[in-house]
DNA sequence: TACGTATATGAACAACGTTCAATTATCAGA
DNA sequence: TCTGATAATTGAACGTTGTTCATATACGTA
């Protein structure tokens, strides 16, 4: 009883995320804008906004894919139960999606809260998601009993990480060292992990 | 044997400098821009042309007020010899300062390079000597000859709090842990010199 | 007084996110 | 087949940006 849809809005969002890559990877981030998105996918301004609430929310989309990837990438990594291999192993493959997704990667840091806006639930989930992975992987450092000193091991390390994703990721990281990413990031972990070991030992 | 200026170019820089931030602590730093900081000194929008090249520089000079006010205020602390106390009263110092300069410190973290753009030689100075206080502070804990290890656990302890920091000025922190700043930095810390200790010992 | 020039201006431009009245294309019923 | 209702789509237009630059201004000097 009314005109048709060329395509559903899941069919809208994954051209308008698969066009926004696209103007990514030709023109970077920066340049990343609701026209150049919609020319792309063939459909005009307004269209977007039938989709999105704006073009904030498209890259939180973009966002979600990215760190589902991301996600999907980590759990693959074996854990054998040692936690320095299990950790090294993660973070070679942390390492590895960075330099194979480079423009996801960096825009993951670019995500700014307009005000004092709660990120949404979904979000919350997948970093959770990560902390699992990283818990399971450091459990064999702690007596049992020691749920939360498991935790809050967990956030720090994955703290101190961030600060080193996102050092990378503005282009900074050679104003602290000239080290490599990769050395800096196994350095971190061997000096965390000595850390837990020497708490465990006392 | 031409018109003369009203202010000297020194004193029309500080002029903007103060009334950007009257704007950011009025509007925040998101509605901070040209018009505004031209209507507030009581000059027209082309008069920051010639004092600024940009918005931008004018951001930057606003960071680098900031971060030597920070400097300042960290090089207070004492140093008495003692790794722990002498790494957590810095920690404090660290901790008052971004209380009582909120916005100034979170517009650290949202400067972000253009493109490949290094930044200017004075940025890398001021970081530098950050680096300097937490040399001297760790300095106890390394025997002589080992710089090298003493720098690169400087550099580790700055991007682990870098990870820190910058959660809490995007208002993230609390994805991570409900607990308080405060206690998340002390743990680091913590932890961080657990490790180091342990790699002395052996 | 008139000229030259450093200083200061603000209209104008391009690019942006966003809105929404108008247009289009389809289907259901007459 | 025609018509009206309705959902999908459009793009002109608005407001706000950063930035430019021809113009106006006011002062020292000749």
């Amino acid at each position: 009883m009314a005109r048709t849809a060329k395509h559903s809005k899941e069919e809208l969002r994954d051209m308008a995320l698969t066009a926004a890559r696209a103007v990514i990877a030709e023109k970077g981030s920066r340049n990343l804008n609701v026209r150049a998105v919609a020319t792309r996918m063939g459909y005009s301004v307004g269209t977007m906004y039938n989709i999105f609430e704006g073009l904030e929310e498209l890259v939180a989309w973009l966002n979600a894919e990215t760190l589902d990837a991301l996600y999907e990438e980590l759990a693959r990594a074996p854990v054998t139960g040692k936690p320095e291999t299990d950790l090294h192993s993660l973070l070679d493959r942390y390492l590895d999606f960075v330099t194979a997704n480079r423009q996801g990667w960096n825009m993951l840091f670019e995500e700014r809260p307009p005000e004092a806006k709660a990120p949404p639930a979904w979000y919350l989930e997948k970093v959770a998601q990560v902390f699992t992975l990283l818990g399971r992987m450091l459990h064999p450092l702690f007596a049992p009993g020691e749920e939360a000193e498991l935790t809050r091991a967990v956030h720090l390390l994955w703290i101190s990480l961030h600060g080193l994703w996102s050092l990378d990721a503005d282009d900074k990281l050679f104003i602290v060292t000239r080290d490599p990413l990769e050395k800096t990031a196994h350095d971190m972990v061997d000096l965390y992990l000595a850390g837990l070991k020497a708490r465990k030992g006392h």
